[in-house]
DNA sequence: TGGCGCACTGACAACGTTGTCAACAGCGAT
DNA sequence: ATCGCTGTTGACAACGTTGTCAGTGCGCCA
């Protein structure tokens, strides 16, 4: 900038301000320096102006992992609208660590991005305490974090309750439920929906019937119930990875699964799904804390976003 | 920093040295400067941090859309890649927008990023001559970009011959060719390997059974293909999208799909693929662009990637 | 002619760090 | 007692911006 200033003529102050499309520059005048910047190649450094700011114009994106595609759709759904506010997003996939999330979350925010958008891995983030007393914004998504702040979540129980009770009343008597560890938010949320579903239903609640883990155990609990002496006639999947490791067993009984994925209605038969929208998870979830960011400090808004039932045969295969 | 330095009774300088572990500082000092720290909660401010070394620590990263898994799954091993080089990731969608593409590039020069991972949707780069010059590095990744630089490539010439040669071993004689539009490089190349096959094999170049252009044109153009007086007995396809477009037709023809995908092994029949390995490709950009940044300055290399062929039943279909 | 306001421009400090260099005390060697 | 050395600490400038405030020249009105 000074050698651009020099170039041209001018003092610093004056390329500043036409660099920054402040009025009150001779026209003449900004014509020579927008002749110097670009014979000079010169570009602004922003991590001076976020020094004498304080916006950076970059939001920090926590998530799982970028190669799930419910998170790659979420990912992009929040790129767009931050590029829709003329913001860039940092982003990282925490692979469901706390520890690897913690030390996301802290770099993002020693880089001073304006605001955060987590899927939370872990429950507590005391240490986000003094960054949002600091200015910094923050909004959960897909799961409640550990403090008092924006979140979106999606009516997991509701769903978990509409699929099972689809089920049932397809004539299901002996329904297994495979999902995620229980520690995990939405997986807890989803048992409970399925416990609702059976006991509105007026069905016993069988623990031989329930697995939860990581998606590498999915096939074999299943193989191991199926063995049993009393095998369940229909699996409910509690996410679109374990859905697909329960197809890959190749057992053809009753399914539905959470999480709607790509290719679930060229399967034979289709896959039946409890459909979640991912993208306006991540809209809302972006939307929210520009809302923030733009200065709306009301007390922190809990969103829920409905969940709906798409029949495609796996889920209608009769008991 | 200065009112750690404050609380502490020391200098900023001091603090500095606590704060970045420098050697030379009594063990007691640094306990009564550590302790100050976790008090008033401080964290380094990155930005001036950044205006006072030059080096950022985060690179940017460039790609057709995070939510097409071939580009999630290069995103995720770009991230990781950097994490283990205590990097940060921004990251940005073009959509197959030069210009877009070129706005985002621009934004992550300004926030000084060390350095780039790009898969271009331009083909005109000059405007990044100026930021390589200033000492950004850059690599392309998937496609060459408009200048000299490091890239890293898939063998999609070869791919599409293996792929095409595959049907053609199986008696086909007519093989539609179903991809991108042609402009874009891995589309064309892939077209080059096509033909190339069909000209090892005696077999003539028919106009008619190509197709390019975006995937929503995929179907119809194979159903045109199909209702002419001369329809094709097999369907190589371009690229993963393209692939499902295909598969939704419902036509039961022998077809080998550029790109695996998750699943294709649980259709049936289960679709051969000529599958690229999209997270070798993001771990060999990024590994390339590091060792760029640590002092690397030899001539830009170019790394082509080897496919593989997976045979799963729709490639065999006879003709 | 003097005074006033307007349009434009510039000098300077500050943002929060870190690199450079100097200062200081304590200590063993001369 | 002097010197030089080591270990520790601090003062200060600089990084590239932008906000504040103070000019400067010019036209216009009284």
């Amino acid at each position: 900038m000074k050698d651009v200033a020099e170039a041209a003529g001018v003092a610093l102050k004056t390329v500043s301000r036409v660099v920054n499309e402040e009025p009150g520059v001779n026209p003449a005048t900004a014509g020579r320096v927008t002749a110097a910047i670009e014979r000079l190649g010169y570009r602004r450094n922003e991590s001076a102006r976020v020094l004498r700011r304080g916006r950076t114009a970059t939001i920090g994106l926590v998530i799982e992992d970028v190669a799930d595609p419910f998170y790659s759709g979420l990912s992009r759904a929040v790129e767009d609208v931050a590029l829709r506010h003329g913001s860039l997003v940092l982003s990282g996939s925490s692979g469901e660590d706390p520890r690897r999330e913690r030390e996301l979350i802290l770099a993002f925010c020693s880089r001073r991005v304006d605001g955060l958008v987590i899927v939370p891995a872990g429950t507590d983030h005391d240490y986000l305490r003094p960054e949002l007393d600091a200015g910094i914004a923050a909004v959960f998504a897909d799961r409640p974090g550990g403090l008092e702040a924006d979140t979106v979540l999606c009516d997991n129980a509701g769903g978990a309750h509409a699929g099972v009770s689809h089920l049932i009343r397809h004539g299901h008597r002996r329904i297994a439920f495979i999902g995620d560890s229980a520690s995990i938010f939405t997986a807890g949320e989803r048992l409970h929906g399925y416990r609702r579903a059976l006991a509105e239903a007026g069905l016993p609640f069988d623990p031989s019937l329930v697995a939860t883990g990581p998606a590498e155990q999915a096939g074999p609990a299943l193989n191991r119930m199926l063995s049993g002496d009393a095998p369940p006639t229909a699996v409910f999947t509690g996410n679109g990875r374990i859905t697909v490791a329960v197809l890959r067993t190749g057992h053809r009984l009753a399914l539905v699964g959470f999480d709607d994925f790509e290719l679930a209605d060229l399967l034979v038969p289709g896959v039946t799904v409890v459909a979640q929208d991912p993208v306006r998870l991540g809209r809302t979830a972006a939307e929210l804390l520009f809302r923030r960011l733009s200065g709306d400090h009301g007390t922190p808004e809990r969103v829920e976003l409905p969940t709906r039932l798409i029949p495609r045969g796996s889920g209608e295969l009769p008991g």
